[in-house]
RNA sequence: GCCGCCGUAGCUCAGCUGGUUAGAGCGCUGGUUUGUGGAUCCAGAGGUCAAGGGUUCGAAUCUCUUCGGUGGUACCA
């Protein structure tokens, strides 16, 4: 029996190939939205996909596999263990430096690196105990590429690896930077092509639930965790939704159970009517504002909360930004926990079709919020830090589903009718490409006059705008076939005949007008 | 992770109360066209019916397990 493991080529399940076009839409938010960025101040930072696993706040996997949702493995190389203070390697009976191989993790988003750049930065005079609260400096970078996570169910749209594109302010408790992020987002999403009526920009201040839950006696982060979990899927399940896993729990339409978290009924109605006004209202900031100002009463957490909000309000009316296109939320919780301060959530009003003629929605494109206990953990210090993300693949998938995606233009294909020619063909390529146009001589099987039709599928397929047709006939006479297969797309509908059709897009060029000629047309 | 549905050619699917060589459309290859897109017409290649076990004289069809997909639900630093 064969017993010798096979090869077969394939990808690995949660990871893709990306295409020409997808790229191409890719590359264009990238770009629009890094222009956005960099006019509000700032830098472009990158760091490595690996980094030590502690370094990224995830605990030590003891064993070299994923854990916990993060691809992690053993470093190859032996490296000094640290002492628990850091300040010095730890050292064995003998004094020697204690030496093992460390795990790295590939990173799962791009804030953790961010900390720890910044923490590296800062670690001399942390451990020097200079550092001191709220005199850490200020830092503003962006950065995107690509983050990885082991998602073990991987639903349509959800991958393990995928692209982010953050910017981060570190160093400012100011929620005026808060604010800021919303107008950035605004402009990045408009920048990238959608309309003002395509997203909403939606905002909540974590302190101002955190407040009330501590005036409901729920003070254990577990319970809070548990709370705010059910209340962020308000608008998925609705009031009475949320009233039945808040109480005793329910079953939804598939018939599973969804077991409840056993508050008493009291404190149930409490959240109902905390929550009931804001279900679905088109009350406007300040509106939001003045009745959560009735709600939360006497609670110095919330009205801590408030006062941000209004901050941030009066910064965003100055700003332009109306209260369609940024609108607070108090419902709005989003899943994270290190958030501490002002959230935001970017949900697209999009509906397409889906191949089964469902109406679908992507929902979430961007996230973010402020957070100012992440760097405590790498440096024992709070720096604030606000920040947004936009998830790149999701945008881009919006943009593919609500036909918006375009297709990547090809290169001009210089086709090969007399292999003899070739190297008249390569001449022709470097003075085009010399003209500033994108050439492709054509390499492939079926060349000749009798392949020809196999070259023009290529050229089709490759979407290329032009391509140039050389043969004996036209040598002779000095002069160069060239077709306008872009026109030649658009006029294919209005016109059936082939003859026609090709005396309309195809034109004989003398030689030395080529290149002019060739610009002419793909500049029209 | 849990519950439901599904898994037949590269793609979309038909065939399934078990019965001889498993079908279609699109795509692909060649021809129609010894130098011209899409179209038309003709021909051809391509499948151990997801994998493995069971029931049976006989399984794509019934059954079990695993894997994969999908719709909910949970999780999402």
């Amino acid at each position: 029996m064969d017993n010798k493991r096979g090869l077969v080529p394939r990808k690995i399940k949660g990871f893709r190939d990306i295409d020409a076009n997808l790229n191409e839409l890719r590359w264009n938010i990238i770009n629009k939205a890094s222009k956005v960025y960099q006019s509000y101040g700032f830098e472009h930072l990158d760091t490595p996909i690996l980094e030590y696993a502690e370094c990224l706040g995830k605990y030590m996997p003891d064993e070299d596999t994923v854990d916990k949702g993060v691809y992690s493995f053993k470093n190859p190389e032996i490296e000094p263990v640290f002492r628990a203070d850091g300040k010095r390697e730890l050292r064995d009976a003998d004094n020697n430096v204690v030496m093992d191989h460390a795990f790295l993790s590939m990173r799962y988003d791009l804030t953790a690196p961010l900390s720890r750049v910044y923490a590296e930065r800062l670690w001399t005079r942390a451990i020097k105990n200079q550092l001191v609260e709220g005199t850490a400096p200020l830092f503003r970078r962006y950065q995107f590429g690509p983050v990885f996570r082991y998602e073990t169910k991987l639903d349509p749209g959800r991958f393990r690896q995928f692209w982010q594109l953050d910017f981060d302010t570190v160093g400012s408790s100011d929620v005026a930077s808060d604010a800021e992020v919303c107008m950035i987002l605004s402009d990045a999403l408009k920048a990238i092509g959608l309309a003002q009526s395509d997203f909403k920009i939606r905002v909540n201040n974590r302190k101002i639930l955190k407040g009330f839950l501590h005036g409901q006696g729920i003070t254990t982060p577990l319970q809070e965790q548990a709370i705010l979990r059910v209340i962020d899927k308000l608008d998925k399940i609705g009031l009475r939704g949320i009233e039945f896993e808040l109480g005793k729990g329910r079953k939804d339409k598939s018939g599973a159970i969804i077991p409840g978290l056993g508050l008493d009924e009291k404190m149930v109605s409490n959240f109902l009517s905390f929550f009931e006004i804001f279900s679905e209202s088109d009350m406007n900031r300040g509106q939001v504002i003045e009745a959560l100002g009735e709600k939360i009463g006497n609670n110095e957490v919330s009205k801590e909360g408030l006062q941000e909000l209004n901050r941030i309000n009066s910064v965003l009316a100055e700003s332009g930004l109306s209260d369609e296109a940024v609108l607070f939320d108090p419902t709005l919780v989003r899943g994270m926990a290190y958030y501490t301060g002002p959230i935001f959530e970017v949900e697209s009003t999009q509906f397409y079709l889906d191949h089964k003629g469902r109406e679908r929605r992507v929902g979430s494109i961007c996230g973010g919020g402020r957070y100012d206990g992440l760097v405590k953990q790498l440096l024992g210090v709070n720096v604030p830090a606000t920040g947004a993300s936009i998830g790149v693949d999701r945008l881009a998938e919006l943009l593919t589903l609500t036909n918006r995606g375009g297709t990547a233009q090809g290169p001009l294909l210089i086709t090969v009718l007399d292999k003899e020619m070739m190297p008249e063909y390569q001449k022709i390529a470097k003075e085009l490409r010399e003209g500033g146009v994108n050439t492709e001589v054509y390499y492939g099987p079926n060349q000749g006059f009798k392949k020809l039709k196999k070259q023009l599928s290529y050229a089709d397929d490759k979407n290329c705008p032009i391509i140039i047709l050389l043969g004996s006939d036209e040598f002779e006479k000095g002069v160069v076939s060239v077709r306008d297969l872009k026109m030649g797309r658009e006029i294919a509908d209005e016109v059936t005949d082939k003859k026609e059709w090709r005396a309309r897009v195809q034109h004989e060029v003398s030689r030395t007008d080529l290149v002019s000629f060739v610009n002419q047309l793909l500049n029209k």
